[in-house]
DNA sequence: ACAAAAGTGTTGTTATTACACCCATGC
DNA sequence: GCATGGGTGTAATAACAACACTTTTGT
């Protein structure tokens, strides 16, 4: 109960207050409940999921999932509560963006919100219900957003992209096995560039993180691709505290 | 003046308070005054300074340069005044690293601290003033650090030497201008392995990063070596907000 | 048979590495 | 002259990119 009289004036004096926001990304299979779903034949989109703001500042403005931090909880477990209780979904993938804490983000409170940024596989995706409040927005096509939340998601976009080169984030927007050709599809979609298939093919088993099994998907009109999987991985996850 | 009638065991289910810290990486040469110097032929080493807690709890113990956020500055802005006001420095380059959240940082107040990285050049490394309560230690030889200090400290380095690869911040140990031999001891220093001369400088040359003067540094028992500069650069600093 | 994507081969280009060698200075 | 690092040359290797070509399925 910090400063129980202070009233408005008064509390942007304070000491900045901590908040949580998450700026989760799916692929384009699972944000398939969204209203203009005009999905392009040339492979799959980035999209997120903003909230409905019900109070002031910025009421009705989209904004990115957030809230305040408890006492007993860590940053990370914060992310993960609320995104849980704002989307219901549960990330694949989670880890700190950046702490923005400029002195003008918010025109009344001074606020510093811890961001982090989370990848969802599709199944987990449709588990956000989406309505008047939780809306699925193309990475390419955000509506005006809350604060500084823009530059935020751009900061975000540009850290996905940028891991997508040398790291294996990409297996958190699959499922457990996959063809070469869907996981060379996340990172067309997610890079935007056109990737070699016999070269892509060759630098990811060159890398040695792929293991494959003895099934293929049959059902297309060519050649059944094999699947693979990843493999096991010794520590993926954030840094620690 | 948030909850004034607070006593300890109730400050525990606080929200989180906020605070900033910094580590702040030298070079050797700016780093003489310190007592161990037995800085080895072998070209020079990492070292940054650290205060000396006087206030529980680890009173006495080494720590980060550090304090609270006052509620008109920015995060980055709150960095340098601390830093100054601790050690009388002024960074010359300053990057935010990571906010640490853990709930167990502290055993008793919930502290989250939002920790950025620096780099300082050899005259502001002596601007320092080292006594009891601040002192310059290399990054190889830490004594027991207060909280999860050496945690931070040994990821601030991780990330330096990461950098330090595909970036240019090594300019920021150097003065204006520099001979290649020089810019290379930054780098062997901080990668930790030496580098050959000759592909060093050619890689140097074809980053297109740098101006040659037309001046040479005479005075060694050897061919003088020519003196150069960065390029003015479009920008480098941190991120927004 | 044919279309379409899976998968393999090949070649030219570029970046990296190792190391030989010449150059210019102070002593 | 000679030791010392500055600076250039070069060849071997590895990484990458472009693209021709063969394979295997569904229709």
């Amino acid at each position: 109960m910090p400063a129980p009289m202070a009233n408005v004036s008064e509390r942007r004096f304070d000491p900045p207050s901590l908040a949580i926001s998450t700026v989760v990304f799916a692929l384009s299979a699972g944000a398939g409940n969204s209203a203009d779903d005009e999905s392009t034949a040339d492979g799959a989109t980035l999209w997120l999921p903003l909230v409905r703001r019900i109070r002031e500042p910025y009421r009705n403005t989209w904004a990115l999932p957030g809230g305040p931090i408890a006492w007993n909880e860590s940053l990370e477990a914060a992310a993960r509560r609320n995104l849980h209780e704002t989307t219901d979904m549960t990330p694949n993938y989670l880890e700190q963006l950046y702490a923005f804490g400029g002195t003008d983000r918010s025109p009344d409170l001074r606020v510093v919100s811890i961001v982090y940024w989370a990848l969802v596989r599709p199944v987990e995706a449709d588990k956000a219900v989406t309505g008047d409040n939780v809306r699925w927005f193309r990475t390419g096509n955000l509506p005006e957003l809350a604060f500084d939340h823009r530059d935020i998601v751009d900061y975000a976009v540009w850290r996905l992209r940028n891991k997508m080169e040398y790291s294996r984030i990409a297996q958190n927007f699959l499922g457990d096995t996959f063809t070469l050709a869907q996981l060379r599809e996340v990172y067309e979609s997610v890079i935007g560039r056109r990737l070699d298939p016999a070269n892509f093919r060759r630098q990811m088993l060159a890398s040695n993180t792929l293991i494959e099994t003895d099934q293929v998907l049959a059902g297309a009109r060519h050649r059944p691709p094999r699947l693979y999987r990843y493999k096991p991985e010794l520590a993926q996850g954030s840094t620690a505290s």
